[in-house]
DNA sequence: TTTT
DNA sequence: TTTT
């Protein structure tokens, strides 16, 4: 089956990267991402899209970016399940990148000139 | 910003349109989509994505689609949130269709032919 | 920089592989993408686009398809120029596949040569 | 079928936007795509890919682009063919864009605010 | 709360 | 439970 996103938005906040038990970095961000259009009331509307990242993504993510950058990412749409506190079941919808482009954005100081190289 | 989604794959359940106060048809679909490489526990996965049809795509899907036909769906991904009887918020992430393709799949008998034409 | 393609279409011909020097299959297919809106003369229209597959996505596309075969594509687009025989230069255009989907298609026979055709 | 193309790429020239006979805005660039991985010798390569643009897409692409800049293009894989001055066939593959997203790249003076607010 |  |  074919399964495939690309996305290019503001990551919400500064990556904050965690290790499994195992050593692997993975890092779970939320890009914000504007509507093209105005809705009904003629206001822009902004979606919110869950993202996980493993491995070398994680860690240049954690290294190149902050709150407001700008990064594509490409991937695929994962759905999982877990139980709650109150033993519901919570399902959750995020992509699964699999490669991650740096596009600039918020200023990135003295780091830039690397994102930039690798751009 | 950029939001591409391109899917192909089952769906779960024959399509149960219903359409807006204004008569806009909507479809929400849940589309199958078998994972390419099996988990640790060597097993194949399956992700379950909603998607939202609305108009023509909605009505040919009805017409042209049930349980376990292939279909491909253009979009991009949008999120929303509500209150659930509990007043807890509930976040929700789908697919908001396009474009739709028939691949096929599951014989559709009688009807085929005329979903071939249109395909 | 982002650069990510996704086709579905036939094949034009049955598979052709070949082998470079060091021993790595290679396959060129060319896709026939039917149009899903008629032109200004009324007719449907038809994109033919190159492909290039290497190593295990060579083998199993020679091994499962055929001429007009449904295939899933996914790669990016890349560009080459050589001279040709005048020494003029000739510039290529074409999708270096990463990961392809075997969608079914043939044996499309009699009567599914007309759904082909639309397709 | 399925003939889906996201790209972001910087303009290798600054636009130069024609008419069609009836006032049809149209604009041909090319994207300059830098490859992520270096090659067997090294070095990066660059792909070059031709993209058109009607209309309204055409007309923000001038205005608010020039050489350098960095843009998303989302469209198809397009292909034609027509004969030169020797009488020989000469195939083209292009991109057609049916959606254009300005990611900003080269800086745009005093225009820049206006292509902000439109990303 | 799932398709083949 | 959000970015510019």
């Amino acid at each position: 089956m074919i399964n495939q996103v690309t996305l290019v938005g503001r990551l919400t906040k500064d990556p904050d990267i965690r290790y499994t038990m195992e050593g692997r970095p993975v890092l779970n961000i939320t890009l914000a991402l504007n509507r093209q259009y105005r809705n009904s009331l003629g206001e822009f509307e902004t979606d919110f899209v869950l993202c996980t990242l493993w491995n070398k993504a994680a860690e240049n993510t954690t290294k190149y970016c902050r709150k407001g950058s700008v990064i594509g990412v490409m991937g695929r749409i994962q759905t999982r399940n877990y139980e709650n506190q109150d033993g519901k079941k919570v399902y959750v919808t995020e992509v699964a990148a699999d490669t991650v482009k740096f596009l600039g954005g918020k200023p990135l100081e003295d780091r830039d000139l690397q994102a930039a190289v690798k751009m």
